[in-house]
RNA sequence: GCUGGAGUGGUGGAAUGGCAUACACGCUGGUCUCAAAAACCAGUAGCCGAAAGGCUGUGUGGGUUCAACUCCCACCUCCAGCACCA
């Protein structure tokens, strides 16, 4: 389709983004915190090309903080760069450019798209997380963990993806692949590095409650990660053997129904128990094989329960009842204590197992709707009901049954309370190239030393065979690896594993407070007087991990005494995906849509507005390009009633006697509009319906365009009108706006100037439109003064005609009235 | 399976107890034009009707209320996260 040049657009475009950066309208001085609003937006991964859907976090990113501006506020809105991570080592194995080389040139191509769209950063706070003054201090941020205990080094088996050869986080893996190829993770038994996340498990989920300003399904999705159970732990003595076999259970009412226990095949006791069964050959071949099973195919609850029992059984401490002891694969190592009571009548799992190896069921909890019975359940019940079976605890509820048990419990020292998570460890090890080395020395004497903070960084080095082998690529610079101990100056090697790039992203946020501190990773004066954060914009896809991680890593240096809060983000807002053919927008997928060609047809402002407009911006939308034209339009509508406006004749001037209905009427919009626009931006980020109040505005605006030839109170309030309008479009379209702004004579920054405020009398109403129903059917509609009293109103309604048409013959139950807005009338 | 979120014209959406469909896209007709584009004007939920007007209508079925897209109960569908978590 061919377009016309509704408005100079570039030439405006590079003329404004030009003048902001002259005047440094985005760079804060960070001494001054007085009225400070720190607006930050997720920092991307460097890729080669932004496409729309990426544009929507930075647009609203900077709509907010122009807005912000205009409030008043020393907005701090700076930029970066999560730059160390795979895609950009895969491309290089692919042939093409080093890391470096590649990173640092998407870094530059994406600045200029963002200054393209008219985003403005602070860019002299400017973060690169592949940098050493920056890894620096991710490394400092290990090393204290390191020193606090809450880096350890531990064998486990780990995620593992065979095609990218490294090990993966709980958390990337995604429906039992790599989160990035999707390959099959299988499992890999590793001498890892962890963060005890864990530790802070309960803070974690309890200071959820400070984050009142998150949008809730993100807080939903980190309690359900965390995943606190309360229950009880019990020991359970094996018949003939001096071990303890420790479970635990959500469900101690249930205790007395426990027909069996089951280990996991990785339980550490499982060798022990079966050494002196019979078949013990056959027993650890079926566990061996048990635990060879991935955990992948084992997780899915749809696997056929299997299991072996171990020949030895256990004692129920509450009534001394020997039960069976088995291995089954459906009983995790990782969670709990890798060991169950099993209750076949009241849990479905141990129900198919016990069903499967014929093993019995004994119902201890009854329905109260219908009286259970063992043989003949189809199903366990897990339910509420009433205690059976039980002895002293009968005829209890089993809601009740769960606490009296359980004080029973501790009181006789069968057990304790406790509390379980689902969080685990965090791995953060990686046998990859492109990422901060770990700081750890290994010294045949001294064993394990960080590397103290004299030494940092640790310099990631720059000619290495980084193709994987499963081995890390540091490993093959010797240069690298040997290295003297920091301790007794012994020969030593380093360890060659780098971090998961998400440590690089969990402080990042501190570092733009003072980005060029090299004795510090930031000051902790200034960090305490701009932090938290007051407004963080990103994608949801980050709820889970790089939330959770910030979060633990904020909560470390408060407990270390480097920062004075513990919870890094005041407000998150979270942004819907935009997607084109109904999908998610990738390159793969072929469905990106380039911003560089739109504004080059439309300009920046265009694609702005369009992409604020396009719905409600937590939720996900479908790209249109005709509705980028429509807001083009738009733009052309207000830039031509900018000049319509002053075109207007001037009135003859003895027409002036006071305000026309006309007049009062669009000064009446006009304040309307400031005070929509104004709570939209303030209640919440609703965009969309900010704008098409403008655009109502500049509507009637245009229909007041004839009044104003003729009526000079008109064509004041119109100026009014225009000049509200430019104000109220600007955080979304700037340079439109600047332009429009300075040509109405105006000789500052529109971003200088202060936010409108509505008056209140202006919205005041002389009469007001009557909606009228009959029983609740709108059948007519009546003008009236607005300070019209009810009984007056109720007489001006019974004298309407059709409502005398509909009344007619019956009687009159009620008349109900909503001041200045409705009557209805209620009839038998 | 569990936990959230959502379901409104041809389309994106608006309205959180009080006029359902604001605003925009698309479409139809018109003005201007040799023609087109742009711009401007009018129309645009469905059904009946020449019209006036009437009836129906916010996933489905019930309920509360003078009044329900909005609140309550049950269900259906879609999306997202989690999922053998004891």
């Amino acid at each position: 389709m061919k377009t016309e040049k509704l408005y100079p657009f570039n030439e405006i475009e590079p003329k404004w983004q030009k003048f902001w950066r002259q005047n440094r309208l985005f760079n804060v001085d960070t001494a001054d915190a007085k009225n400070k609003y720190y607006c930050l937006m997720m920092f991307p991964y460097p890729s080669a090309a932004l496409h729309v859907g990426h544009g929507r976090n930075y647009i609203i990113g900077d709509a907010v903080a122009r807005y912000k501006m205009m409030r008043g506020f020393n907005v701090l809105t700076p930029m970066g760069f999560d730059a160390f991570g795979l895609p950009a080592e895969n491309a290089a194995i692919k042939g093409a450019l080093h890391p470096e080389e590649s990173t640092l040139g998407n870094i530059r191509t994406m600045k200029e798209q963002f200054n393209k769209w008219g985003v403005e950063y602070d860019w002299e706070r400017e973060v690169i997380s592949c940098m050493p003054d920056y890894y620096k201090w991710t490394q400092w941020i290990f090393a204290k963990l390191y020193e606090k205990g809450l880096a350890y080094k531990k064998k486990a088996f780990v995620n593992w993806c065979p095609s990218c050869k490294t090990v993966l986080a709980n958390e990337q893996v995604v429906d039992g692949g790599c989160e990035r190829c999707s390959t099959e993770v299988t499992q890999k038994d590793l001498e890892q590095w962890f963060l005890r996340i864990t530790h802070y498990a309960p803070r974690l989920l309890k200071d959820m409650g400070k984050l009142a300003e998150w949008p809730e399904r993100v807080k939903i999705m980190q309690r359900n990660w965390i995943g606190e159970s309360r229950g009880v732990e019990i020991d359970f003595r094996i018949d003939g053997m001096e071990d303890v076999l420790r479970c635990f259970t959500t469900r101690v009412d249930t205790i007395y129904g426990a027909t069996f226990m089951a280990l996991a095949p990785e339980h550490p006791l499982v060798s022990k128990l079966i050494k002196e069964a019979k078949d013990e050959e056959k027993l650890s071949r079926e566990i061996q094989r048990m635990r060879n099973e991935s955990k992948i195919a084992r997780s899915d609850a749809d696997v056929e329960k299997e299991g072996v029992f171990t020949g030895r059984y256990v004692i129920n401490p509450v009534n001394g009842a020997k039960i069976p002891l088995w291995v089954a694969n459906y009983i995790l190592m990782e969670y709990g204590t890798g060991a169950i009571m099993a209750v076949p009548a009241h849990d479905q799992r141990d129900f198919d197992f016990a069903k499967k190896y014929d093993l019995p069921i004994v119902v201890v909890i009854d329905d109260p709707k219908s009286p259970l019975d063992a043989n003949s359940m189809k199903e366990a019940y897990v339910g509420e009901g009433v205690m059976a079976n039980s002895a002293q605890f009968n005829g209890l509820s089993s809601t009740d049954a769960v606490e009296r048990i359980a004080d029973y419990f501790e009181e006789k020292k069968f057990g304790k309370r406790s509390v379980q998570y689902k969080l685990r460890d965090w791995l953060i090890s990686r046998q990859r190239y492109w990422g901060a080395p770990i700081p750890i020395i290994y010294c045949r004497e001294c064993g394990i030393v960080p590397v103290p903070e004299k030494d940092l960084p640790v310099l990631l080095p720059h000619d290495v065979e980084f193709r994987p082998t499963g081995e890390s690529p540091l490993k093959s610079s010797s240069r690298f690896v040997n290295t003297k101990c920091p301790k007794c100056a012994g020969p030593a090697t380093r360890e060659t594993d780098t971090m998961d790039t998400f440590v690089d992203s969990s402080w990042y946020y501190l570092r733009y407070i003072t980005p060029k501190l090299n004795d510090k990773p930031f000051d902790p004066a200034l960090v305490n007087r701009w932090l938290p954060v007051d407004q963080y914009i990103g994608g949801v896809e980050h709820a889970i991990l790089h939330l959770l991680y910030s979060r633990f890593i904020t909560k470390f240096l408060c407990d270390i005494g480097w920062v004075s809060f513990d919870e890094p983000f005041g407000r998150l807002f979270t942004q819907g995906m935009i997607t084109k053919n109904g999908v998610k927008m990738s390159k793969s997928k072929g469905n990106t849509v380039s911003p560089d060609e739109l504004i080059n047809k439309y300009g920046a402002d265009t694609v702005r507005l369009y992409t604020l407009f396009i719905g409600p911006p937590e939720k996900d939308a479908e790209w249109s390009d005709r509705g980028v034209e429509g807001a083009y339009r738009f733009l052309g509508r207000v830039w031509r009633l900018l000049e319509k406006g002053h075109r207007v004749p001037r009135p003859t001037p003895h027409q002036s006697q006071g305000p026309s209905k006309e007049a009062i009427d669009l000064k009446r919009k006009t304040h309307q509009t400031i005070k929509k626009v104004t709570e939209d931006l303030d209640g919440g980020f609703h965009f969309n319906t900010a704008i098409s109040a403008v655009m109502e505005l500049v509507n009637q605006s245009y229909d007041s365009l004839p009044h104003a030839e003729s009526d000079a109170s008109v064509r004041a309030v119109l100026s009014a009108a225009v000049e509200m309008v430019v104000l109220l479009i600007s955080p979304f379209v700037p340079h439109i706006s600047e332009e429009m702004w300075q040509r109405l004579g105006k000789k500052s920054s529109i971003f200088k100037v202060a936010w409108p405020s509505y008056d209140a009398s202006a919205l005041a109403e002389q009469t007001v439109t009557i909606v009228v129903q009959v029983n609740g059917k709108v059948r007519s509609r009546l003008e009236a003064p607005s300070d019209i009293s009810d009984a007056e109103l109720k007489e001006m309604v019974m004298a309407d005609p059709k409502v005398l048409q509909y009344a007619q013959g019956k009687a009159i139950k009620d008349i109900v009235v909503v001041p200045k807005k409705l009557v209805n009338v209620v009839l038998a």
